[in-house]
DNA sequence: TGCATTTTGTTCATGGTTGAACTAATATGT
DNA sequence: ACATATTAGTTCAACCATGAACAAAATGCA
């Protein structure tokens, strides 16, 4: 269904894009993706935390005690990215940065007490909206999706 | 297969969303779109195009005529956005700003022969990109991703 | 050891995006 | 018609992300 010509459209587009269901499946890949950062972001302003901040809170307590360039190739963000983003969340008590004794060059990186409770009330906002996004299908299709991205992820990382 | 558990996770995480493979899915869903984007600038970048100034040629070739109004809402981005956006792209001779005369708030916007000509090459470059990323599926799994990410922005287009 | 190279994190200038406040033009209601 | 409200577009200051240039520390090799 819903096969019908726009009649706005210009003629002469026969070879356009427009009409690749490829084309048209991955701009709605995009769009869902732009619009439920902006709802997080909405959702998560009350706890007074943006997106990026989230991400680095999660990765912290998943991997405690490690480095900036860790953090930053995790999040797929350059270094200097880290740089500024970690100074507002250690003023506010958040995580702790301790030089490692080994290899001084190293700061390494965990989540204190009111971090981790912080994170803990962010995680049920996000996973709620996450929820709510994924549950427009069956876990059986939400696992085609993963699986689809994660190849994408491959055929991309370097190229 | 790949439910070993991460041996470096902290116990007590028993209702973490980390194990949730809907969550899991969502962030491969925003890694990838992260990633393709990136690609995306870095292919677009001999053309001396960023990807949301494309989005904009995109936007006019399609609904030639259109306010910038209709251009900020279509793209999901400001007003102001557009009107920062519009000038580079005008004063390179890409697409002309012309006055409503009948409603004298409005500027219809639409593609010069350069700005159509431009587009054409842009659209080839990011056509293979979306191929590729697309082909690590069948169409039909494609098209599944597809009518997924469209009840998604269906869901939060008011949330 | 001595010296070049690599790695980690920081600084800084740049460019992009946003939302609020603003102007101009139109629509609405009485 | 006339005051008010709404709409289109602009301006501006604030915030983010980026990459190049940099300093400090560690590594490798002769």
């Amino acid at each position: 269904m819903n096969k019908m010509q726009d009649p706005t459209l210009p003629k002469g587009d026969s070879g356009a894009p427009w009409d690749n269901p490829r084309f048209q499946n991955w701009v709605a890949v995009a769009r869902a993706c732009h619009l439920l950062e902006r709802t997080l972001a909405a959702r998560l302003a009350p706890l007074d935390l943006k997106p990026a901040q989230l991400d680095v809170l999660m990765n912290l307590h998943r991997h405690p005690g490690m480095s900036q360039h860790d953090l930053a190739r995790k999040l797929l963000v350059g270094r200097s990215n880290i740089t500024m983003l970690l100074p507002q969340l250690e003023t506010r008590g958040l995580l702790r940065r301790e030089s490692d004794e080994k290899d001084r060059r190293i700061l390494r990186l965990s989540l204190t007490e009111a971090g981790e409770a912080l994170l803990a009330k962010a995680l049920k906002v996000h996973t709620a909206l996450i929820e709510l996004a994924m549950s427009q299908s069956t876990p059986q299709e939400c696992d085609m999706v993963g699986e689809h991205m994660r190849r994408i992820i491959e055929v991309l990382k370097d190229g």
